[in-house]
DNA sequence: CTAACTCCCTGATAGC
DNA sequence: TGCTATCAGGGAGTTA
């Protein structure tokens, strides 16, 4: 599934693609996706893309009349930069022609994913993300502001990691490994937390996250690269999706315990 | 205000 | 073999 790393890989592979084409044309197999998509064949055709960005999880395609195209991959999210003559796959939703010839086509078999035109402000981005976090890759995200940001709160430590107004883009896999590589146990009351934890946080969070943009993101069952290949980073999951396996530090079996309603491997001996 | 829950969707897998 | 139940999960929405 698609988190921080995995949505900047494609975000760095389309900019090239999208970037100074026009949408002359849009094309619909399904009348939505988590929202409707019939409002982009009047809000789309006509208009440049003038620059790709990344926030959070989204994909923001800034276009030149002052709004973006809002892209969320969802879970199964893939998005090619296809001929036309390629036969539609069964779960591909839309198809947005080109100047150049070639089709962005989006498919998703679980239609978690969204594609939304919004006026942007004068930051450059949708009003949406007034509410989101600093990235965890910027200067914003220090252990100061995280452990600032945890007094009072008294859901758990993994919860709070996933939180878009703490943090933007960390999901359930990036969550998982930061936690198990700073000792910290998932469910710890958030604000319990030491400053001297937030620091260890902080730093593993950037590690992690930097090494799986640089494996290309990992790939869990369906996420693909724009080319189609698949995430490397999946071969340095420590405790993600590995539950009863031995902890890869002491040996003890990973536990699995729910959080938030979300799956979650830790090690009882080294997470506390 | 926070926190906990529910729902959306389909395919893979387990159990009978 | 074929059925049903369960699980995966981001984010929006609802409830307490």
């Amino acid at each position: 599934m698609p988190e921080l790393p995995e949505v900047e890989t494609v975000a760095c592979a389309l900019a090239p693609a999208l970037t100074g084409r026009t949408i002359f044309k849009v094309k619909l197999f399904s009348p939505a996706l988590r929202s409707p998509l019939d409002p982009l064949k009047k809000t789309l055709p006509g208009r440049k893309i003038v620059n790709i960005r990344r926030r959070a999880r989204y994909i923001i395609a800034g276009l030149d009349n002052g709004n973006a195209l809002v892209i969320h991959l969802g879970m199964t999210g893939v998005i090619r930069i296809e001929k036309p003559e390629i036969p539609r796959r069964k779960h591909e939703h839309i198809f947005l022609y080109l100047d150049d010839g070639l089709v962005f086509r989006f498919e998703d078999v679980r239609r978690f994913g969204s594609l939304e035109v919004h006026p942007v402000c004068r930051n450059g981005l949708p009003e949406m993300f007034g509410s989101f976090g600093p990235e965890p890759l910027s200067a914003a995200f220090t252990a100061e502001y995280l452990f600032g940001h945890s007094r009072g709160v008294r859901s758990a430590v993994k919860s709070f990691l996933m939180d878009n107004a703490v943090v933007a883009g960390i999901g359930n896999i990036y969550a998982a490994e930061t936690l198990f590589a700073a000792g910290i146990d998932p469910r710890r009351e958030t604000e319990t937390l030491t400053r001297d934890q937030c620091r260890k946080i902080v730093k593993h969070a950037r590690r992690i996250l930097r090494a799986a943009i640089r494996a290309g993101g990992t790939t869990v069952s369906d996420f693909k690269q724009v080319d189609g290949s698949e995430g490397k980073f999946t071969v340095f999951l420590q405790v993600y999706g590995k539950k009863g396996k031995p902890c890869p530090v002491c040996g003890f079996p990973l536990e699995l315990a729910r959080i938030g309603g979300r799956s979650s491997v830790f090690c009882p001996k080294c997470q506390k």
